[in-house]
Parts: structure tokens; C-alpha cells; sequence
DNA sequence: TCAAAAGTGTTTTAGCTACACCCATGA
DNA sequence: TCATGGGTGTAGCTAAAACACTTTTGA
């Protein structure tokens, strides 16, 4: 039976600068020279595919170690995708509080609105992108996955600005904050509380062990 | 880089004789002869993933030309999932109504509790079919989806009848009546009416083109 | 003392649950 | 006429939206 080449491309996003963002590869090299691609590469005969993600994130991405939601977003593989010979790409999404990255130039967090905007992108890692934002945002309303985006201890209304950011709509902060602290399991407080977002100190919470949120936060869909 | 091969397999659903079933491969050649393994087959060079789940479909299942739902659903590729060799198995998600499928012996539908329960699978088989019930068990709460379970036309408790059998739980007819036919674009009524069903006439229904179900219709969790 | 953000209470409204009730057919 | 399932009305509850209000800090 035909045999084709097996590739991982990683789409990790954050929320920094008030922007929801995405790991960026400048390619220096044809094919595609001077256009952003996804961090990824080729998977290797023994490995499994969340150990080659695993990997990808650390030498690609700069993302050893570090504390960060993987899942599987969708496998591509139409025929043509790269020019030089037939490639299925098993994509990955990632999730990750706003950290430094690889320290090359090479690799980049750079604003989701930006990259789609404008920018001509590498092989179908447009739509690659666009699928993974669209996961992200479906996922915040039924999981509690928003606070992947946060670090190890935030407070109610950094995870509303989280949302704020990824929707791309203002939610009510005191109907945002009964919902997420009456959710079972969601938040756990640790007992500090925090003055770095001005005013009233705030309560610091950890994630919960929940996964699912029930009922749902549906965002405002347009009619 | 390293090569290798990629199939496809299929996990074909629907609902028939008040069981999900799900359409399995008797196995009669090693390895796992005499187990039971999911429909599937190796994409070819110059061939698409969902074109190969659709050739698979009609070479392997029997379903050649029918309206089925198809979507993807995972793909599987830990290293030694296949004894022969390496291969990364990309998972298509088939929901069709109740159908005569191949006339293969070797073909046939199977109640998926009886799949799971105790007989023995081939490769990673269970593992993808009970993924596959989960998404589509998922997908019912919040998309139009359980229509495709149901033929061309049909009624508001066949509808609901799919949606107990694949959730395992009785619902209400009258309130699950009024969510249906008050969902937008979920039903379009064709003025026709059935008494297959018993009692009073029925009006009969096609799918609107609604995709997504909002509000959905979660199902009772076990707390 | 004031601005800013955290957090609570309250009213209104939408949607779900549970169940009484009527309707239209076949037997 | 009666059993059977289709379909409607309605009361009660839960949760969301909208917004007034109090609390606790830094400046």
C-alpha cells in the first residue's frame, strides 16, 4: 500500500496584549520563503502522535515543560497540500498562558487578526489556524478550557477578560462572576487575593477539576 | 523523513430495531482473525481523506450514493496499534438512517452495546467506535444532527425516538415536541401526515438547513 | 476623598419540567 | 367506543440579562 509522509503542525494560542494570538513560523526557505507557517514537523517510526506534538512544542516552539492543553484539532491530507510530496498533517491545538516563547526570531506570537488579515500563509495553515480559533472559541463555552489560557493562579476577571478577548464581545462582569464561581468544580480559591488589576483586591483562584460546564456560557451568536 | 501508511476506518451509526448500531467487519484472515474490526481500508496517493472515507464507504460498507452524514473524527497512530506495521488510521464519523448495507456476510450491523460488551475487537477498533458514539451522542444536544438518523421524511417521535435510543433515556414527548418544532430551521413541515406510527396522524417533516440547535438540549448527566 | 474594580442583591424575562387535557385516527 | 399516540395549555422553577448598590483598595 502507498506510504506518505506523517507531519504534526501545532496551532498554540494565547491571550497577550489584550489580543488573542498564535505561535508563528517565519519561513525562511522555499517553499513558501517569507510566508508565516505553523511550528511543526515530520512524526518519527516509534513515536505516538501526542509524544510528536509533545516534542514539536518543545524544539519548534520553545515550550518544554511547561503546562499547556493539547488536543488533536483534525488531520488534513488533499493531495496538493505541499508541493513537494504528499504530506498528511495531523493537526494539534495548544492552549497556553501568556509566556516567552523560543527565544529564535524565527518563531513568534503574533495576533490572530493580523495573520488572517494580510499576511500570505504557508501550505493551508490559514485554514488550519482558523479551524483551531474556532475549536478555542466553541470550547470556552461548554468546558472550562478558558482557563488554560490564565497562569497557574488568576482572578475572575482575568479569566472574563480571557473570554472578552477570544469572543470578541464585552460580557457583564457581575453576571460573569456568579456564573463562574457558582459553577461546580470550576474555580478552587486559594485564599490570597490580588491588587494588580486596580481597585478592590480580588480573590486568587486555581482551576477546578472540572472539564465540562453545565449549563453552557453561550456567547451572542449573530442573527 | 519517515513513511507510512494511512487508512481510513469507518464508524458508520444508525439507529435500527431500538439499538444504536453500528456497521462492523468480520475478520477471517489474520491478524485478529475472527474478531471484529471497523470497515476501512488505505488511501491512495492522489486521493483526498474524506474522498477515501467515501470510497470506503461504498466499497466496504455497502453505502454507495446515500445521503450520510460524514465527518471526521480522530486519528489514531500510536506505534504499535497495528502488529504488521506502522499505520496512522484516520477516523470518519458516518450517522445514516436505517439501511439495508452490503450483502456481504462478512458486513453486518451490530448493536453497538453488544460490540463493546464482550465481543473481542481487532487493532484499536473498540477504542475508536466508543469515540465515535461519544461524538455523535454529544453532537445531538447541541446540532441538527439526529435527522440524520431518520429517513428522508419523518416524524417529531421518530426524531425523539432517535434521541432516546442513542442517549439511552426516556424523554418527554410533548415538551421535546415543542423544542423541536420551535427550534429555528430545524424542521420544515411538508403538510403530509402518517399514521405509521398509530394513534392520531403525525405531521410528516424534511431537515431544515439549521446546523446548530440553540438553545441546545442537554441530556440529564449522573451526577 | 475619590476613582476603580470586586462583589452582592433584585427585578424581569426566557426557557425548561411536569403534567392536565384535548384531538384524530384505526380497530 | 375505546385504545393509541399527536399535539396544546399552563403552573412552577431555574437561570440568564440588566442594572442598582455596597465594599475595599491605591492614589
Amino acid at each position: 500500500m502507498p506510504r506518505v509522509a506523517v507531519s504534526t503542525d501545532l496551532v498554540v494560542l494565547t491571550v497577550r496584549e489584550q489580543c488573542l494570538s498564535a505561535l508563528m513560523w517565519r519561513r525562511d526557505l522555499p517553499p513558501y520563503a517569507g510566508c508565516w507557517s505553523l511550528p511543526g514537523g515530520f512524526i518519527q517510526l516509534d513515536e505516538d502522535l501526542p509524544a510528536a506534538a509533545s516534542r514539536l512544542m518543545a524544539e519548534r516552539a520553545g515550550l518544554a515543560d511547561v503546562r499547556i492543553h493539547l488536543e488533536q484539532l483534525q488531520t488534513y491530507g488533499y493531495p496538493d497540500r505541499d508541493p513537494r510530496q504528499r504530506v498528511v498533517s495531523v493537526a494539534y491545538l495548544g492552549l497556553a498562558p501568556d509566556l516567552p516563547a523560543s527565544t529564535r526570531a524565527q518563531v513568534l506570537w503574533t495576533a490572530v487578526d493580523e495573520l488572517v488579515g494580510s499576511d500570505p500563509a504557508a501550505f493551508d495553515h490559514r485554514r488550519i489556524l482558523l479551524d483551531g480559533v474556532e475549536r478555542a472559541r466553541a470550547k470556552l463555552e461548554y468546558t472550562s478550557l478558558a482557563a488554560a489560557f490564565c497562569p497557574a493562579e488568576f482572578t475572575v476577571a482575568e479569566l472574563r477578560r480571557v473570554y472578552e478577548i477570544v469572543w470578541g464581545t464585552p460580557l457583564d462582569p457581575r453576571n460573569f462572576h456568579r456564573k463562574v464561581t457558582g459553577a461546580d468544580r470550576f474555580l478552587v480559591p486559594t485564599g490570597r487575593t490580588t491588587t494588580r488589576d486596580g481597585g478592590r483586591p480580588a480573590q486568587l483562584y486555581i482551576r477546578g477539576d472540572a472539564e465540562q460546564l453545565r449549563p453552557p456560557m453561550l456567547r451572542q451568536r449573530p442573527c
